[in-house]
DNA sequence: GGATTTCTTGCATTCGAATGCATATTGTGC
DNA sequence: GCACAATATGCATTCGAATGCAAGAAATCC
């Protein structure tokens, strides 16, 4: 077999400009080019187009890592978001880059698959000397103890933890909840039923605590409660678990997230044979999408996601601009959407 | 009104440890411990006991962005998806996450609104030196030219461009549409419909032109095509002006994605009072989660979406590796996923 | 016009880790 | 125990931009 030419790289990829490239083709020194790419820099305005016109012309672009390196200011945030798969969270990140972008920061993704991850996850966060992080994602205490040990800023997106101070941005689950139970209590529903989230997350348990505390407070209790995890499939399987019990099914069920009011629906209407509203209200909590489609038209709490994810990003930015700044939580009420899936009075 | 004393901020915050505090505490030299955490390095077991005695203690972490200054290699992709609400993706973006974690690499995220903001994204990512991208976005063949002048290896998801040499994952459109017209005619339909993706949606166009051509291999022609936007309302939507159409609806709606197949089957249902499948079939295209709610039970095509990460993650990485090696495109074939919206006989 | 202030600019150093080269140390073979 | 190889280590430099300081240029004032 002869041997064949190695044709070279299609390209010789010239390593990017620096810019000494810059300040030796416009004859100034290195430092007058980074002034110039400096707003509020001292420069005079015939400087600044010599070295503006030479960089155009070899299409310098800053290097933004050299840069992070010397001012200790990588304009990174990471968001760690524990399940994408929950309808809920795509929306919140896309809001998040867009803002982050808006105000020319880039933003590490990183996700979850177990809760238990954390850790390990946030050992990929550190060597990066991010400017903060915006959680969407169980952390323990010190997991907070550690950012602020290194001086991270921290702010949490629908979640918090008792008892450490820490910047959250979350929708107010209480008050939605007791919307919830106030509106199907008002239409006429006694038999209540709630279909809660895991234990583990805290709005989950919020959303249970406060509406079983409001069903209480009208003279309502004994009240079941099954758990679930947020997926379709556990909206079905607490269907099935409802039927079963004895008395019958529950004239009212209060789900901790739309997606499984939607899976519990799907169940009790073809699995079951009941009709919604007439034979069982279900109501969800978030407001996504599929919860305003013709099969469910879903009643529910709609988050502000747009101002709560403007909430977190200027929470962090302020933090990061001025560290050790107080902690801050920011509550904001979420909108009843009602929807024919429940009878409803508000 | 008196001045008040303004408290310190509540930490120090001390500063990183850096690999020369490292070598101090253990009395080496800082090139000693640089060695020390990168294996393949050549260094004595004593040393490295003793470098990562101290490390430990100190709490050292080495800092990347100094490691990517010199290396050139930042470890940093880019990933970017044009519309994150549309429901696919979500689970492609985790997907992808997760695989470029477990090699060691971090994920930038950029998510464009329109398509036009592709241009100024890219101005974002220059400066960070990602070492690879990934686009599930369209691009222009400039941008694809600006990628090999820098020499930044691109992978396209679900895209190419016809007649640029690019790296591309895909999943077989054409052989998947043809499967979904195939069933639906063995079953009997013979009065189709398309509702298909935006023009400039590459995979829509695809499987608009298979379905098309498959059915004229049928000898079903004039068959009528309504542009949607991918999303559930333009299902709807294109559900009404079928139903407007002259000689009544068609028997058998192939949508260009899940989602307006939701939308369509949702609108022809209650809109317009037909059932699916004995007076219509409808299909869809993705497999994404809702399609298999019961209230849907789409037929559909599934993309293998592990398989097509995985290979996107591992041909960055091997253009990365190699910067320069030739291009290629991977075609997976989707996975037929039979529900109960549409007469089908596969 | 000369003295003084205000802008501009360049020089030299810094950020923190990686690495080629030279030197020191250890190990091997006989 | 000696010569030589193999391995370990340190020194000095590098990556690319930012910045304190001092010197030079321009503007201001009287």
């Amino acid at each position: 077999m002869g041997t064949r030419f190695q044709p070279k790289a299609a390209t010789p990829h010239a390593r990017p400009m620096t810019s000494y490239d810059v300040a030796h083709l416009a004859g100034v020194s290195q430092s007058a080019v980074s002034r110039c790419f400096k707003d509020g820099a001292s420069v005079s305005k015939k400087m600044r187009e010599r070295v503006m016109k030479a960089a155009a012309e070899v299409g310098y672009e800053p290097n933004a890592i050299a840069r992070s390196l010397i001012t200790r200011r990588s304009n990174l945030v990471a968001v760690l978001i524990s399940n994408l798969t929950n309808l809920y969270y795509p929306e919140v990140l896309a809001e998040l880059t867009a803002r982050f972008s808006a105000v020319g920061v880039r933003v590490l993704l990183f996700t979850l698959q177990r809760e238990a991850d954390a850790s390990n996850t946030l050992q990929l966060i550190w060597p990066y000397r991010v400017d903060g992080v915006i959680a969407a994602a169980e952390l323990s205490p010190d997991h907070v103890a550690e950012f602020s040990r290194r001086g991270v800023p921290l702010v949490f997106y629908n979640r918090y933890l008792n008892g450490v101070a820490v910047n959250s941005v979350c929708c107010d689950q209480e008050d939605g909840a007791r919307l919830l139970v106030d509106g199907l209590y008002a239409a006429g529903s006694r038999r209540f039923a709630i279909v809660a989230g895991p234990v583990d997350s805290i709005v989950g348990v919020e959303r249970k605590t406060a509406a079983l505390e409001q069903l209480e407070s009208l003279g309502i209790e004994d009240v079941p409660v099954i758990e679930g995890d947020y997926s379709y499939a556990s909206g079905v399987a607490a269907a099935a678990t409802l039927m079963a019990m004895d008395g019958g099914p529950p004239d009212a069920v209060v789900c901790a997230n739309d997606v499984m009011a939607i899976g519990a629906l799907d169940a009790f209407r073809t699995d079951h044979g009941l009709r919604a509203p007439e034979d069982i209200s279900i109501v969800g909590f978030d407001g996504v999408g599929p919860a305003s489609w013709r099969s469910y038209d879903l009643t529910t709490i709609r988050q502000p996601v747009r101002r709560m994810t403007d909430a977190a990003v200027s929470l962090l930015m302020s933090h990061i601009e001025e560290p050790g700044s107080a902690c801050e939580k920011r509550v904001f009420t979420g909108q009843l959407q009602s929807g024919s899936s429940a009878r409803f009075k508000s």
